[in-house]
RNA sequence: GCCAAUGUAGCUCAGCUGGUAGAGCAGCUGAUUUGUAAUCAGCCGGCCGGGGGUUCAAGUCCCUCCAUUGGCUCCA
């Protein structure tokens, strides 16, 4: 007899040798029915898989992301074996699960599959769903695998084998199909109800573009045909959400071949849009003690070897531009950093006059990869809200503590109240690839980590991921969607000090390098104003929104009084303009809706004689009459 | 940068196997003076992404460049 824990901390005795399938059954049927997968002392198993002495057990199910993964994971070995079915002699690469369903890499050989094909292979995967199928676990020696994966020509699968060890090698079988996998697999293939498969594109093997591209092949499965829909719907939701096709109807931005690739034009909405966004982080950063300077877009290029910059990322950049002069050089900025370095060196500094914070919208160029640019979210010309702290090391983690409390600050002002941090650290393997001396890093590490303890920040931890000059912390926002997206960053450096010779006279009377860090709340405008946009489905808070009102006359007849509704408003502090169009109302209000803009004042001889406007809120229709002050009172009151 | 797809009027899209460009919306003009999501009519509008080629003939076929989209890789 064995010992099972269960999550609330009872102990059962079980046989040895049972399957947490088995102990479900125990429980009730119905959550049988429902196990996915088991996690057995903390690492998540299959749920057939014996268990042989006492342990820990969670049986997860749908709700659980363990199942959900295992789930998916299951499902991408359902559409090999249809792929494999319906185009024998394929080669499969790897397959897992992911955030969002799985895929398949496969080599089609000669074979061309398109998007036409997807539908027959959803088919295949239902019409293999229904029998039920095992997914059967086999351990196998590295020779045994071997030998199988030769005789079928997968290479891939060959050389992802001779990286295993042998002795930890496994086969999961479902119907005919075969494959190395380390699992954990759901019992079989009847919870997979519903498929979707959702798009195909290229990938190279092992991620490596030198390699032969493969065929990913993405898909999502549900154990409800509603399940399905309803994602099926969220995505036609972001669909519409999708601050490009936003950025076009609403008129914010543009993009203009001539002009270039990636470098995006500010509509006069835009521009109205992003004012208000840098006068509100102005107004915030003033009172959190930063000053605000303007430096050029261009800097010799020495600058850029100074700060390292040019060795790192010159040859991937926009080259330098030349002068009439022989030999001289500069470049577009990639980053304001060495700008502020020399603005905190253009006299020396005490200790007393330290932090100092100097902040710019900065625009900054980037060559980006040309199929990485993507609307506003990724683009060649930026402008980030940036501010460099300048601190002696005793200060950086209450600076570091005062740049999350004014990011948290801006975020949740601009409606963003679900958010997390990434915290990007050094990969301990690999220390040559960066920068610095080890006992600074270990110092920036550990400002960081404390910080956003103390804060009680969510943060997760990712090795290998930070700058080449040190850590850092990125925000993740989820958006009204759920979706996740990286804005703004804080970063600590102890290496630009160090190459631009940074110093401060201490108590002591002696030279002192000071801390830096890089921080952007935002990001960069650009970013920001997209995430926002699909945030807010382009229905911008009242304070921000380019326009406030639009006043729409019934008729001609109402242009005087509309003109002096515009007026008196105008004189409140509010935005708007006058629809003056000879149109009807139906089509005032209609393309009003369509602009987004919050409310419509309807005015036409009912309202002429009290001073009165008819207010209807976008998207919700009449909210009643109004005097012409009441209803401004009625707006400020909302900011 | 790599793979794939796409690029026709300001926008959304037709245009079959090559025979010389079409609709709706927007815009303009006129009529209508309109009460909570599209009033009616007429008109204007296209080097069919750029360049090169094949052909008697190219929006349609081929090459190349540019851009966009979906991925991969990347992101100071």
């Amino acid at each position: 007899m064995i010992n099972i824990k269960f999550p609330d901390g009872t102990v059962k005795k079980f046989d040895k040798g049972i399957t947490p399938l088995e102990i479900a059954k125990g429980i009730s049927e119905g959550l049988a029915r429902n196990v996915l997968a088991a996690g057995v002392n903390g690492k998540v198993k299959d749920a057939l898989l014996p268990i042989e002495e006492d342990a820990d057990l969670v049986l997860y199910t749908w709700k659980d992301k363990e199942g959900k993964s295992t789930y998916w994971h299951s499902s991408a070995h359902l559409m090999a074996e249809a792929l494999e079915e319906l185009y024998p002699g394929i080669k499969f690469g790897i397959g897992p699960d992911i955030e969002n369903g799985f895929y398949y890499d496969v080599d089609f050989g000669d074979y061309e599959f398109t998007k036409e094909d997807l539908k027959k292979v959803e088919k295949k995967m239902i019409e293999l769903a229904k029998k039920k199928q095992s997914y059967t676990r086999k351990e196998v020696s590295k020779k045994e695998a071997l030998d199988y994966f030769t005789e079928k020509g997968d290479e891939y699968k060959i050389e992802l084998i001779q990286d295993l060890k042998d002795g930890e090698i496994t086969f999961y079988q479902t119907g005919d199909f075969v494959d190395l996998c380390r699992g954990p697999h759901l019992p079989d293939t009847k919870p997979i109800k519903a498929v979707k498969l959702l798009n195909i594109a290229g990938a190279y093997w092992r991620g490596d573009e030198k390699r032969k591209m493969m065929t990913r092949i993405y898909g999502i499965t549900f154990p409800q045909k509603k399940e399905l829909k309803e994602y099926l719907d969220l995505l036609e939701e972001a669909k519409k959400r999708d601050h490009r096709k936003l950025g076009a109807e609403l008129e914010l931005f543009m993009f203009s071949d001539k002009v270039g690739a990636g470098l995006p034009i500010w509509l006069p909405n835009g521009t109205l849009l992003r004012k208000r966004l840098e006068e509100f982080l102005v107004k915030e950063q003033e009172e959190a003690g930063y000053v605000q300077v303007i430096t050029p877009h261009l800097g010799k290029k020495d600058l850029y070897v100074t700060s390292g910059h040019y060795e790192k990322y010159g040859q991937d950049s926009f080259q330098p531009i030349h002068t009439p002069r022989e030999g001289e050089e500069f470049l577009l900025k990639p980053m304001n950093c060495p700008h502020h370095c020399e603005i905190f060196n253009h006299k020396p500094h005490s200790y007393k006059e330290l932090p100092i914070r100097i902040a710019e919208f900065g625009t900054v160029y980037r060559y980006e990869q040309s199929g990485e640019l993507h609307g506003l979210t990724r683009v060649r010309g930026f402008t980030q809200d940036d501010a460099h702290i300048f601190c002696t090391p005793d200060q950086l983690k209450d600076e570091f503590l005062a740049v999350l409390e004014l990011t948290k600050k801006v975020l949740s002002k601009l409606g963003f109240e679900k958010y997390t941090a990434q915290i990007s650290l050094r990969d301990p393997e690999n220390k040559e690839k960066y920068i610095g001396s080890d006992d600074n890093w270990d110092k920036a590490e550990k400002a960081i980590i404390d910080a956003t303890k103390e804060i009680g920040l969510e943060t997760t931890t990712e090795l290998g991921e930070a700058a080449f000059y040190g850590p850092k912390l990125d925000f993740m926002v989820k958006d009204a969607l759920g979706r996740s997206w990286q804005l703004g960053t804080i970063q600590v450096d102890y290496n630009l000090p160090e190459r631009f010779n940074l110093e401060y006279i201490g108590a002591d009377n002696q030279k002192h390098r000071p801390v830096m860090i890089h921080r952007a709340p935002f990001g960069s405008m650009e970013r920001f104003v997209g995430v926002l946009i699909e945030h807010s489905e382009g229905k911008f808070p009242l304070w921000l929104t380019p326009e406030q009102f639009k006043v729409l006359p019934v008729s001609d007849l109402y242009l005087d009084y509309a003109n002096k509704v515009l007026s008196e408003l105008k004189s409140a502090g509010l935005r708007g303009s006058i629809d003056n169009r000879t149109e009807s109302v139906g089509r005032k209000i209609r393309d009003t809706e369509l602009k987004k803009i919050p409310y419509m004042l309807i005015v036409g001889e009912k309202e002429v004689q009290d001073n009165l406007v008819s207010v209807r809120k976008q998207g919700e229709g009449d909210i009643g009459k109004m005097q012409i002050l009441e209803f401004a009172e009625f707006i400020n009151k909302q900011i």
